[in-house]
DNA sequence: TTCAGTTTCTGGATCGATTCAGAAGGGATT
DNA sequence: AATCCCTTCTGAATCGATCCAGAAACTGAA
């Protein structure tokens, strides 16, 4: 069996409270003895003082968990997850704190056990829309979180960084309305809860459940009713996945018909990639000639010259790790919202005159 | 304070053992009793055994570390990391396994600490080239491991799944010396610790200490050996980091010449991509008349038209973690080698005639 | 020389669970 | 009624450390 401090201690004829000392508070113990217990620790095969002991007698675990919904190879494929993710390792490896991913399971009686049994001191919530119960099972456990959007049911307490999903929505659509758009189609993942791919029949945005869905759309909507396009007029577009096949097969079918948008506004930039295959496929009677934004500004975007919305990624996911891991003493310096930019590429420009 | 096993049981008026059995052994109990007590635990916002402890006791963290080298922040930028720990998380995520991301420090005395802090029970080794310090101190802890790629100093109950870096190598070489290059630059990231980025001299390809450059320069030296290009006619270009700009940075001095490369082979597809990038900027003269290849196939590299060779990400990384969590009843089986494919796309073309 | 003040080290309690041998009670069997 | 076997539950030991009050030894000053 691997040695213990016990055994440290009996080596060298020294207390384990001594052998304890010399790895984590020097200054209680000679220099000479301390030397002398490291040696005797090496000799033994002693490689420090067990992690799990350590954490359970201090009642720290030195981890963040980093929740993600749906499994986690998912989130990987999700350049913006990757982005975030990125940001929070950042903030932790200045703190010296550990990173634990923890996938969010897809039953529900399984999200308990899943968060219940994780050994952290806290969550950074990558929100998806799907997490209620899991936060729900990380305040039972009483412990700190940041989600990455402000939720309905926040206490003051609630520490979140986001970004204003309908403003920066809405600034898209306003360039893409001011470029004469007016036959435009909304395309998002999982619009609606088990809703099919393609077209969907919606009252009016803020049906969508998903909350960062509702504020986008919501901002869309508002751009165009600004110019007189009300919400019957425009199409909305269900993908089942967050990814550019699911894109392209939810605008596929729009595309055939004999009244195709003039634009249509992705709720991401992989759905939009998704809509670019989807015109290409379609030959040139359409390539080029739709408009087509994104949503966070993803690196693939650039380089396929989609217009989108930036927002900061990394910075966010540095900010909710540096949120959880030092709290603010003013709560209300644990609402954070980012700035967003708009960035125009050659994937939007002026409609077709009817 | 949060309660324990303890005060449940006394809330009950059971044995702290009891309570125990009710959460991981519901068969040793009255299902009567057992709901009484999970009731009682729910009343006093017990939520389930504290992981810590239960580790502690158990012996097992129910965890795996991914040992990423360098800032981890880093790992994220690299694609092919990314599938990788894609593949790592599926397989842990089917064993119900926790993913610890731990990043190597850079400096040499953190390493220790950063291994023996680590509550896991395994490691999954993304092999760079400077993990040997930290293979060193994992296998100091006694806990078992799994690198992505064979090492030398390897014991035959070492467990690794790479690829033939040479053969791969000499593949895609075989395919730039067939269509009649003869000129050429091989580009490496980091190929000499701390040298300058771009022309380097290297004795041999077995010169770079790194083992995945070293064995894709090999392969590629020994392709061109095989048409008459002996090694010191060959370039070997220096970028100091795996990304597009330190590639693109690299190689601009070469193409600058007066006598450039016909074709440049980039150790990986981010560097290759960064050769793309210096050909568009330098202008018609080079754009589209200098073959380049990258390696690994990631998402990228199919956009942009890059002939690579395909090694499977996410196969890798799902095997490391499979082979850590289930090790192989034979040690034969723990040494594996992965197919590699040559994907031939537009960014390779015959050789001018000089 | 004595006493206060440091520095250095020790012992025991504790963190929150799991585990296993065995006690207690209830049936069924002979 | 005695025996044996189950099922259900308990108690004490244990995992491997940290922490704190206090003992022991040493230092310097009065």
């Amino acid at each position: 069996m691997k040695p213990t401090l016990q055994d440290v201690a009996d080596a060298v004829g020294v207390s384990r409270s001594t052998v304890s000392n010399a790895y984590s508070r020097p200054d209680q113990l000679s220099a000479a003895l301390r030397t002398k217990i490291l040696n005797a620790a090496q000799r033994l095969g002693y490689s420090g003082p067990n992690p799990t002991a350590r954490s359970l007698r201090r009642g720290v675990v030195g981890a963040v968990g980093v929740l993600f919904t749906s499994q986690l190879s998912y989130a990987f494929t999700d350049p913006f997850a990757v982005r975030f993710l990125t940001g929070v390792s950042e903030a932790a490896e200045r703190h010296g704190t550990n990173l634990l991913l923890v996938a969010l399971p897809t039953e529900r009686a399984r999200v308990r056990a899943a968060i219940d049994n994780a050994a952290v001191d806290g969550f950074c919530v990558y929100c998806a829309g799907d997490e209620d119960w899991a936060l729900a099972a990380i305040r039972d456990r009483g412990l700190p979180y940041v989600t990455t959007a402000p939720r309905p049911d926040a206490g003051p307490a609630d520490r979140y960084v986001g970004i204003d999903e309908r403003a920066a929505a809405r600034s898209i659509a306003d360039h893409v309305a001011a470029l004469g758009h007016r036959r435009v189609a909304l395309l998002g993942d999982t619009v609606l809860p088990d809703a099919p791919c393609g077209p969907l029949r919606l009252v009016g945005p803020a049906d969508a459940p998903h909350p960062t869905t509702r504020g986008r759309l919501t901002g869309f909507a508002e751009a165009f009713a600004a110019v007189g396009v009300d919400w019957p007029a425009v199409t909305v577009l269900n993908a089942t996945g967050n990814s550019r096949a699911a894109g392209a097969a939810a605008v596929t079918a729009a595309l055939a018909g004999d009244q195709p948008p003039t634009a249509v506004l992705a709720c991401s930039d992989v759905l939009a990639l998704g809509v670019l295959d989807a015109l290409a496929e379609a030959g040139p009677r359409l390539a080029h000639r739709v408009s087509v934004t994104g949503f966070d500004d993803i690196a693939e975007a650039a380089s396929a010259g989609l217009t989108t919305v930036r927002q900061p990624g990394e910075e966010k996911g540095r900010l909710a790790a540096t949120l959880l891991l030092q709290p603010p003493a003013d709560p209300a310096d644990g609402h954070v919202l980012l700035p967003t930019d708009l960035v125009v590429r050659t994937s939007t420009g002026p409609a077709p005159r009817s």
